[in-house]
RNA sequence: GGGCGUGUGGCGGAAUGGUAUACGCGGUGGACUUAAAAUCCACUGCCGCAAGGCUUGUGGGUUCGAGUCCCACCUCGCCCACCA
């Protein structure tokens, strides 16, 4: 038998470039029937300068392993793939190194581009689009205008978080345990006039619609508990004509209220705060801001501080009087920045009245003898309430309240609007021009893209950096007249990729952003596949756009979410760290691409482990893809023809595979594979059952099974070809013979336990094992087992 | 503190309640080679010369049968964390 030598620098190259020639990945959206559509999409990459590592391989492998895949299963499979470029890093490096962030983004982007070509990913280029190329962002600053439009871009004051080291206010959700999510430093806040995108107003759909997506529970709920829904009861209290109101979600538990309790930052204290008690009150203000929100919510159950206001206020219902103390356990910006203190069944209240002597009264009855007591039950101490169920009760007494303007129900979220503006520059400038008066107007869309100028310092100083620009204020007179000028912050980046994958269908469309109707066929994306970073960020970004764009007809209306199943790949891991520049443990795919091939990286790479986990990278575990390859080649080149059949090993592979690939276990199915490959041994085997193996094999090998599936002599590549259907008609039924739980050998199933029985006892292994001794007892599953119970 | 995971050979890991350790890596021995690499073949959970016995974090339970289901505990990991 002669030797064929696998040369797969000599395989991937030839087919690279035949299906360019052949244009074999590009699709053209506006011509396909929505039913047989499939939308795979990666989580756009940052053209980070320092490329790419077998990390993110991993994840840009699965997704084209599922493209591929649909391929074969006769969808149209758009693919795209671009840049998410504006951003942080390039501007940093160009400051650094004095030069300018485009011309970081441009090199990064060459180089990636070039990485992600090795792949050898079945991406349409053609759909490519960057973030920071004008004819990008002139529809990012498009959307923007139609969010102020509608009332839903708004620029107001507010307390914001201030990163100073990137010298920029962050969105919450860039704000992690209390630092940078991008640099690690610590956060501030600082009060500023920003800008907000009221993601807000769809706080119920964005937590109700969950339910009907395809995503890990793990996202749905990080989302559920970052919007943080709960359902409770604003409730009005009176100290002489002021009313201070409360959020709550145990009205139930109004008899029990031994205080009220603000934020040092809430604004009636002023009024509230006696003579007596101002010196110690301004004194308790003034260290809680000394604090960092860090240090303040470090204290958690320790230390309860707090400071009394002098004053008293009445609780409605009961009308007992309660004092009104501060504290910093209760934050401003969550409810209304006051809470009723109920001790008796409330962790942080019981621990804040032990320590300042408050009263404890227990209005829920409980067995126990410890307190806080927080489930529900029984009330008591509460006047005609005693005795209602506290469901029942809260209920009741909202109700009741309501009757005396003294409360209402009400729902609290814990998600606030997103801040969009940034004070940098590498992003898309705010449309927005301010008149004389100060009114801000949309920058009209004939002057769209309103252009990043050129003339820009783009150190950071704390205020925007195109504010600089002589260019951006001329500009800006030019057009609206004197005194006019434009908004100088830049649009976060996570703006723009909250609606990029709606431009995939469209990128260079020069009329218009969404190309609704394409978009209707097309959308939702079928596949989106990245890390778990992005749950509460780009997700949520991203649903809100597709969710604002739904309802204001931009898209059709039934449109409303974005990803229908979403896939959360696990990193990859060296020295039991999350690869990275920075740790110094990146493995580049480069050499082994050189070394071992595409395809045997590729496969690699889904081998490793579970998709969903991380995984410890091994550099020496390729050559088992390797090794298995080349068998694979072997038999391709030497042992096509008549000889054993296959076709019952071959059954039971794809019946295996076919089950294992929905749940994206692809690990087993190279080794179902690599099981088919040793059964055939040295053995001849039939061209044709070969081939269909071949064409399983596809989405995970692509060059190589091109080549051997031509090499067979067919003309027409292996991604037009269709999947194979299971031919499960040949199985046999063989089931396991036990004695006493021990596998003794395979027999038949004749269907019923009688016969399968006496055939069983006949066999010489269990003749043997069985000698005189008595069968005490038969237990038979048709197709499973027959295990015999001896005395 | 709350939530979610995880625990199986030297390593990555496999196993609809039915032969635990598939598949691969690594290792050992051999073939080929002047030699090495590559490739191929055999062996490779632990104890034992063997027959045989033991083994899925620990302890219970359900079951003819448990890595898998139930209860308790331990380990490690991740996320959220004074959210009223």
């Amino acid at each position: 038998m002669s030797k064929a030598i696998y040369d797969h620098s000599a395989i991937e190259a030839k087919w690279q470039k035949i299906w360019e020639e052949q244009k074999l990945y590009q699709v053209d959206p506006h011509s396909v029937n929505a039913k047989n559509k499939y939308y795979c999409l990666d989580m756009f990459p940052y053209p980070s300068g320092h490329g790419l590592h077998v990390g993110h391989w991993r994840g840009y492998v699965l997704s084209d392993f599922y493209a591929r895949y649909q391929m074969l299963q006769g969808k149209t499979v758009l693919h795209p793939m671009g840049f998410d470029s504006f951003g942080l890093p390039a501007e940093n490096a160009a400051i650094k190194y004095k030069s300018h962030p485009k011309k970081f983004t441009d090199e990064a982007i060459v180089t990636i581009r070039k990485q992600l070509e090795d792949i050898g990913a079945s991406f349409d280029w053609s759909k490519y689009l960057s973030t920071c190329e004008p004819n990008f962002y002139k529809w990012t600053q498009w959307l923007f205008l139609q969010l102020f439009k509608h009332g839903l871009a708004e620029k107001r004051n507010a307390l914001v978080n201030w990163c100073g080291q990137d010298q920029t206010v962050l969105a919450n959700e860039q704000v992690v345990n209390g630092k940078c999510e991008r640099c690690g430093s610590m956060v501030s806040k600082k009060e500023l006039s920003q800008w907000f995108l009221k993601t807000t107003e769809f706080v119920d759909e964005l937590i109700d619609d969950l339910d009907g997506l395809n995503w890990p529970e793990r996202v749905k709920s990080l989302q559920r508990d970052w919007i943080g829904r709960s359902i409770g009861a604003k409730i009005i209290f009176k100290s002489d004509d002021l009313s201070i109101e409360v959020f709550t979600t145990r009205a139930d538990t109004l008899f029990g209220v031994s205080a009220l309790v603000l934020a040092p930052e809430h604004p009636l204290i002023e009024k509230l705060v006696t003579v007596e008690q101002k010196n110690a009150v301004e004194q308790y203000q003034q260290s809680v801001r000394s604090k960092t929100n860090v240090d303040r919510q470090q204290q958690k159950e320790t230390s309860k501080t707090a400071v009394f206001t002098g004053s008293y206020a009445k609780v409605p219902l009961s009308n007992k009087e309660v004092p009104i103390w501060i504290a910093d356990y209760v934050l401003m910006d969550y409810g209304t920045g006051a809470v009723m203190s109920v001790p008796a069944h409330d962790e942080r209240d019981f621990q804040f009245a032990k320590i300042h002597q408050l009263e404890i009264l227990e209005v829920i009855n409980s067995n126990k003898t410890e307190l806080p007591f927080v489930e529900s039950g029984d009330l008591i101490n509460s006047d005609k309430y005693n005795g209602q169920n506290s469901k029942v009760a809260a209920s009741k007494i909202i109700e009741d309240l309501e009757k005396i303007g003294a409360g209402s129900a009400t729902t609290n979220y814990r998600l606030r609007d997103w801040l969009v503006s940034r004070q940098r520059y590498w992003g898309a400038p705010i449309p927005i021009v301010y008149d004389p008066q100060g009114n801000a107007h949309a920058v009209k869309d004939e002057h769209l893209p309103l252009l990043l100028p050129k003339d820009v310092d783009f150190v950071p100083g704390g205020e925007s950096p195109i504010a600089r620009s002589r260019d951006f204020i001329e500009l800006a007179e030019k057009l609206y007249g004197k005194g006019w000028h434009f908004e100088t912050d830049t649009l976060d980046t996570f703006f723009d990729s909250s609606w990029y994958f709606f431009r995939f269908l469209s990128p260079t469309d020069e009329n218009s952003a969404l190309d609704t109707e394409t978009i209707k066929n097309w959308l939702p994306v079928d596949l989106y596949i990245g890390g778990i970073e992005h749950a509460t960020l780009h997700l949520l970004y991203a649903r809100f756009i597709t969710k604002f764009l739904a309802k204001y007809n931009y898209i059709d209306t039934h449109i409303t979410e974005p990803f229908q199943q979403l896939y959360n790949i696990g990193s990859i891991n060296l020295h039991g760290a999350r690869m990275s520049k920075s740790k110094g443990n990146i493995v580049s795919p480069d050499l082994l691409v050189e070394h071992f091939g595409r395809d045997a990286l590729r496969g690699y790479e889904l081998f490793i482990g579970p998709m969903d986990v991380e995984a410890e990278w091994n550099n020496r575990g390729i050559n088992g893809i390797h090794r298995f390859l080349i068998k694979l080649y072997q038999i391709s080149a030497n042992q096509i023809g008549e000889g054993r059949n296959f076709s019952e090993q071959f059954a039971r592979y794809l019946t295996n595979i076919n089950q294992m690939i929905p749940q994206f276990r692809l690990n087993t199915v190279i080794s179902e594979a690599m099981k088919f490959v040793n059964s055939i041994k040295e053995e001849k085997i039939d061209k044709e059952l070969f081939g269909k193996f071949i064409i399983t094999l596809a989405p995970i090998f692509p060059f190589l099974c091109e080549e051997m599936w031509q090499n067979l002599g067919n003309t027409e590549s292996v991604f037009k070809q269709n999947w194979p259907i299971a031919d499960t008609s040949k199985e046999k039924t063989k089931i396991t013979v036990l004695i006493n739980q021990k596998f003794i050998a395979y027999c038949d199933d004749l269907g019923s336990e009688e016969e399968t029985k006496q055939l069983a006892v006949e066999l010489p292994e269990v003749k043997v094992k069985l000698a005189a001794k008595k069968i005490s007892k038969v237990i038979y599953r048709s197709g499973k087992l027959i295990n015999l119970i001896l005395d």
